[in-house]
RNA sequence: GCUCCCUUCGUCUAGUGGUUAGGACGCUGGCCUCUCACGCCGGUAACAGGGGUUCGAGUCCCCUAGGGAGUACCA
């Protein structure tokens, strides 16, 4: 029998983080095991099912890599599927009309809870027989006693007794199946092998198990992954920022960089840490997934992030680059190669953003000086290391980082300083902060006529503080 | 309330009766060095608590505590 997987969600929001753990892992699963992986949106809930939220979804599967072999398949258009079951359930006395009252239902559940028991429907149509003609659900007529296993793949076995379930409604008043009743047809239909979908679908599944007996089906085997905590250890919600896959792609990170830090996120395989996309198909097993909830670490995403920045083509990192230095008002095309100026940075950014930020320089000269920078390596004893630069960068014959370098030096050993005399009142100069590449690649990118105009401006502040000074 | 699930460093985790409880992120000391990073070397820090079982328990059992999910004519 061949795998198949799932994702299913429902297109009620962006696709988050914990949704897109889950559905790595179900697609994992299919990869692995060289089955299928399809996709379902479960929109029933025609209240809060979006258009927009069904393509954010699609937009962040697809970012991830995530790709799906069939579907999607919209639950709204298998309505008559869902009817045909419902109806077959009917005639074969395994489901039964209910026209209670929400008032009766609610007083049923204030007295249990009263009781102290666990809120359930006490069964009173039953046997009642409610006329098709009058508003009226349809319950599953769950067995009555009994437990059911459910033999999970990572939380392991799991009983339920029958008693503590009720006879859930399958059909609305309105016509429309819920939930419970579709899931079960569709992973029949979809011939599901393995439901791998977040915990709290737990308690959902031996009613499911039930529904599927009274089908006949035999049930899938599910495997439950725990959910995502944000940093503080709280549910993943807004308040944490990022928790839609595309925020991050916003904030600069890249797609193999969460997926790996996702992958590891209640999984592991030994002490390996860094996954490729393969390694991930590999040795992926479902059975080595974690039974607690895990809290989402930025840091460890952004040293992950900063892993495949380092070690990625160049040429690939500018071209994810380029619309983060767009943000920034900055149009690559004015200016140095951004594939060398991704080279300078490679090592420095954590994320795209950061490089962006930190790379700006090379495109626009800066408004201010680092004021802490300033103070430092903008003083008096600069001024004749800078001009003696000024002067040998404006009369250079070729501009190469190997001739910045050796000039750098020359400058350094006529003026009998260390190197580093000369080339941080420079860097500040021509980057405006103590932070940047090698000065040589720092020169190089920046270009000949912005270092000399930025010297100039750095000579002028020093002038200008030596007048305030004396 | 009730049912179900979970519990090793701050965080992600290794560990399947005998380990100085390992790795990673973070933090931190040092090296490298023109700065910042990178890289390299070192440090920091954990078995929720209590009972059993056993020669021996992070590992098995029970209880407690603390988290979480479900308890909808949401999914």
């Amino acid at each position: 029998m061949t795998v198949r997987t799932r994702f299913a969600p429902s297109p009620t929001g962006y696709l988050h983080v914990g949704g897109a753990r889950t559905a790595l892992f179900s697609w994992l699963y299919a990869r692995k095991h060289g089955g299928k992986f399809v996709l379902r949106i479960e929109d029933t809930d025609l209240e809060r099912s979006t258009v927009e939220s069904v393509n954010a979804i699609l937009e962040g599967m697809t970012w991830l890599g995530l790709e799906y072999d069939e579907g999607p398949f919209y639950q709204t258009k298998r309505f008559d599927r869902y009817d045909e079951v419902i109806q077959g359930l009917l005639d074969k006395g395994l489901a039964y009309r209910c026209d209670c009252s929400r008032e009766r239902l609610d007083k049923l559940r204030d007295e249990a809870m009263k009781r102290k028991r666990k809120p359930r429907y006490d069964g009173h149509c039953r046997h009642r027989g409610v006329s098709p003609d009058e508003p009226h659900v349809i319950r599953f007529r769950n067995p009555e006693a009994g437990v059911v296993a459910v033999d999970d793949l990572i939380r392991g076995r799991v009983l339920f007794n029958n008693e503590e379930l009720d006879d859930l409604i399958i059909r609305r008043t309105d016509g429309s199946p819920t939930y419970n009743l579709t899931v079960v047809v569709d992973d029949l239909d979809m011939a599901i092998t393995h439901v791998i979908r977040g915990d709290d679908h737990l308690n959902n599944t031996p009613r499911q198990i039930n529904i599927l007996r009274a089908l006949g089906a035999k049930p899938p085997q599910y495997g439950h992954v725990p959910m995502i905590l944000g940093d503080d250890g709280a549910r993943l919600s807004k308040r944490h920022g990022a928790v839609s896959v595309m925020q991050y792609r916003e904030a600069g990170f890249l797609p193999e960089a969460l997926l790996n830090y996702l992958v590891r996120l209640g999984w592991s395989h030994g002490d390996q840490e860094i996954f490729s996309v393969d390694e991930m198909i590999e040795l992926f097993d479902i059975d080595a997934v974690n039974k607690a909830a895990s809290s989402f670490n930025t840091d460890k995403l952004l040293w992950l992030n900063q892993h495949y920045i380092k070690q990625d083509d160049a040429k690939r990192i500018a071209h994810l680059l380029s619309p983060h230095m767009g943000n920034l008002g900055i149009d690559p095309a004015q200016g140095p190669d951004l594939v060398a100026v991704v080279e300078a940075h490679q090592a420095r950014a954590r994320s795209l953003v950061e490089m962006a930020e930190m790379s700006a320089f090379c495109y626009q000269d800066f408004e201010t000086f680092d004021e802490k920078a300033a103070k430092k390596h903008l003083r008096a004893a600069a001024r004749e290391p800078l001009e003696r630069m000024r002067e040998a960068l404006a009369g250079l014959d070729e501009w190469t980082e190997e001739k910045l370098h050796a000039l750098v030096e020359q400058v350094s050993a006529s003026l009998e300083v260390k190197m580093g005399k000369v080339a941080q009142p420079l860097r500040v100069a021509v980057v405006g902060r103590a932070a940047s590449p090698g000065i040589d690649a720092t020169l190089y990118l920046v270009g000949r006529q912005a270092c000399l105009r930025r010297i100039d401006k750095a000579l002028a502040y020093i002038r200008q503080r030596e007048a305030n000074a004396g």
